[in-house]
DNA sequence: ATGAAAGCGCTAACAA
DNA sequence: TTGTTAGCGCTTTCAT
């Protein structure tokens, strides 16, 4: 009255059956164990690709409590740079055979509690927070439980954290440089939103750079934005009512470029030749505009991995103490950048 | 010298210890079972709110079969069309208490075999394939062990397989229709690439859209492209060559719109005054870019639910025979096109 | 180098 | 309405 053998469910003692082993052994095969005879090794693999059997992490997360799965939690899918960074990121944890659990705030931060409780439930071995700009409060239950957590942009660590961020300072000196070179003299900047950390860390980087090419701030020549189209539009409109008017603009990212673009093309202002605009990021969509985006690029490969290897490293030794990883941008000189249209008058 | 209690991991038995129920029952509250009095119900929940417990489905799964998550595959995540569609498609999993695993091919079909072991590993409940224009053979593993399948665009449907496709139809006779109206009698269309089923139902679509409106086909006005920027320029700068130039260009989707429009900035062609210009899909970006994009619009919202909606029913009853779920395109009138600069001759 | 055996946390018959 | 029980497929000591 026992079912067909024929119909056994195919997992580890099939195999093992087969093979003439434990499924203990099987087991090892698996994992790449050093522990098993070659000869023995091969014949299973042999069987293994025969049946054609799959493995099931998912029995080995429950006896074993690692999932090989990193969870993302981001704050806006629809700006380009997150998907361009994920293909990356999947791409480094596909190539060592983990998975990648992706959840998504929208820019809501009621979001952020449910993410956490999704990453909680499906047991990822850590978490990659990129909407750290939002309350710690909300990810407590990581701390809790001992999950690793890699922070983005936030530029600061707490108990056993790890924080990934970019480095700004360096692309935002090339980019006034190359603005001072060409002549420009007043350089407006649109932000982020004033709220978030990192737009903070952004407009500072900024500043620092206008000083070290020994220009001047001028608070009147900023505006926030909001890293979308949205924000970069209303800025220049905004700007633009300025009785003296920057002659070139910088952004806290691509995205807010680009609305600054359409703005300035609406009102029949040339990019570059009556303004000229910087963004920050390097999205590939830079590449498709008109004028072609003179922007800060961050390496995405470069980014992603920092991101798993930050993730990697906790995991291996949960009680460390914080550490910061620095990412590099540098700048792109495309076409929106040229003299600024008037000569400058001479700096004294 | 049994650990201390405190300590006791927390799993369904604690809480049923607590409670001074079985584990079953803690388990059928937390599944909602109708079976448990109100009253027991009810001090469960509590106790599982006390003590922060978390239910694993990990668990589930390897006792029951089903994982609660459905498989995406894409082709491609840098076209945003596609976060733009996840977005969409993950608020509706999450809100049933399901996940998502997603893998992306970047449009590598080698990609596609590895993206379905993936599934198989990770015992996603069903798979959306939205890079339907690969192989079928790299998804036999797929039909072989019965996951339900959902295609899109694929417009066809072979065992207990469901396809939901985007009718290109009826945008593209909004799309024809609104440029005659305007004056347009020459128009050129750019395509994807021709190997690809969709490309071809899109002309297709197109064609049948011309000759509604009573307008010829013109073969040489015709281009194929990537689906991409690059695409899109690179067909407008072979049409231009044309010694009869359209008037105005309707192309597959939206990104090959905007390459169009690139490139004929870059000629100094003025948009629309010199040449309208229409896309497909609606993606965010078309309000952006200058001038906004005239597109038809897919409702991402609808598509994400009869996605879901079809890997439901094909895991509900996965026997029935193919279905087809289409999914309407409307044209949004926005400021790429207008009437041609020269008026066109009277039709005959 | 290999095997035996004890669960990981949960669900679903079946029994009560 | 609730409890008992037998695993789901795997890993990992501990033996051998």
């Amino acid at each position: 009255m026992t079912p067909a053998p024929e119909e056994a469910r195919l997992n580890i003692r099939t195999v093992a059956k087969r093979a003439g082993v434990s499924s203990a052994t099987v087991s090892r095969v698996i994992n790449g164990s050093s522990a098993v005879k070659e000869e023995t090794a091969q014949r299973v693999r042999r069987i293994i690709k025969d049946l054609d059997f799959i493995p099931s992490p998912i029995a080995a997360t429950l006896k074993y409590g690692r999932s090989k799965t990193y969870g993302v939690i981001l704050p806006d899918l629809t700006n380009p740079f997150y998907p361009e960074f994920l293909v990356e990121f999947e791409k480094i944890l596909v190539e060592s055979n983990r998975e990648m659990l992706l959840t998504t705030i929208q820019s809501h931060e009621a979001a952020l509690i449910n993410s956490v409780r999704r990453m909680l439930t499906r047991q990822v071995d850590g978490v990659l927070l990129m909407a750290s700009e939002y309350e710690t409060k909300a990810i407590e239950p990581l701390f809790d439980r001992k999950i690793p957590i890699v922070t983005v942009d936030r530029r600061k660590v707490e108990r056993g954290t790890y924080d990934v961020s970019i480095e700004f300072e360096n692309g935002y000196r090339e980019a006034v440089m190359h603005l001072r070179n060409l002549g420009h003299r007043h350089i407006g900047f649109i932000g982020g939103n004033n709220e978030i950390g990192t737009s903070r860390v952004r407009l500072q980087a900024f500043r620092s750079a206008l000083s070290f090419a020994g220009l001047t701030y001028e608070p009147n020549l900023t505006r926030m934005g909001d890293y979308r189209f949205a924000g970069g539009e209303a800025a220049v409109n905004s700007l633009l009512l300025e009785k003296k008017c920057p002659t070139a603009i910088i952004t806290a990212n691509d995205l807010t470029a680009f609305g600054a673009m359409k703005a300035l093309h609406a009102r029949g202002i040339h990019v570059p030749a009556q303004m000229s605009l910087i963004g920050f990021d390097g999205i590939q969509l830079g590449d498709a505009v008109h004028p072609r985006l003179t922007t800060a690029v961050i390496s995405q490969r470069v980014f992603a991995e920092a991101c798993v290897q930050a993730l990697d490293r906790l995991k291996a030794k949960a009680t460390k103490r914080g550490l910061l990883l620095r990412i590099p941008s540098s700048l792109l000189v495309r076409e929106s950048t040229a003299p600024p249209r008037r000569a400058a008058r001479l700096s004294p």
